[in-house]
DNA sequence: CTATTATACATAAGACACTAAGGTATTAGA
DNA sequence: TCTAATACCTTAGTGTCTTATGTATAATAG
């Protein structure tokens, strides 16, 4: 069986909110689940973290929000990212992959000398 | 020039501990040197992350400590990987690498449908 | 027809690990 | 002799998370 899904470690949250959206606008619930989806049940993005980091990306003007009206009658506020929020996740995407190299480096190198 | 180092994202600097110490005792200082100097400066340990991890890992079991006076007459205290501190390593390489994974699949995947 | 599940939002309390900034003391080198 | 490097520690503050709770509607199952 599947693994229970893993808890966010600080920070990353961001990064896949903004790779979401990268896609197109879309609204918090959907945002959890494809998040949730794509990585097979292994990032779990509670509701608690994700509806505040939506406020917050939108309060930095990463995002654009407005209240929709779906074809089923249901409402939900669509974000959008903005100009700044594209140049936002190129950034954090470049720091992401900067941050695993660093620890790849850190957890896969062997001594050279003494650690002391 | 090298860009600045990297603030350290919540979680990671108890693996990045155990795994210095997999390589032998040695102390709080030297092992935040060994992990700037591996990652080519690009992970930085601030002392106050550092000496509240180290008590964090030693109240676990999963480190013991002893002060040592070196060659030079210089006081340290130097830690020591547990067994179960072992244990604890390998359990998180090993979640490190699959939040790596499910990350990866998050940044590079390609919405097969709506995201909505 | 009714009860439950899924959708969709929100917030509050609490934990916890980090940063920034300060402090002590010794040794080595300029 | 003064500074940099070594070596430890702590406190205050911040920010992001988890857990729990609350609201409301639509779709589905029994």
């Amino acid at each position: 069986m599947t693994p229970p899904p893993m808890t966010l470690l600080k920070g990353t949250l961001d990064v896949l909110i903004l790779k979401t959206l990268g896609w197109g606008p879309s609204h918090g619930y959907a945002i959890s689940r494809w998040i949730q989806q794509c990585t097979g049940e292994e990032l779990q993005v509670e509701e608690g973290a994700l509806y505040p980091a939506l406020r917050r990306l939108e309060e930095k003007g990463l995002l654009d929000s407005a209240w929709k009206t779906s074809a089923t009658g249901r409402e939900a506020k669509v974000y959008t990212l903005t100009a700044a929020g594209r140049r936002q996740l190129q950034t954090e995407l470049s720091a992401w992959s900067r941050y695993v190299s660093a620890m790849t480096r850190a957890l896969e190198a062997r001594p050279t000398g003494a650690i002391a």
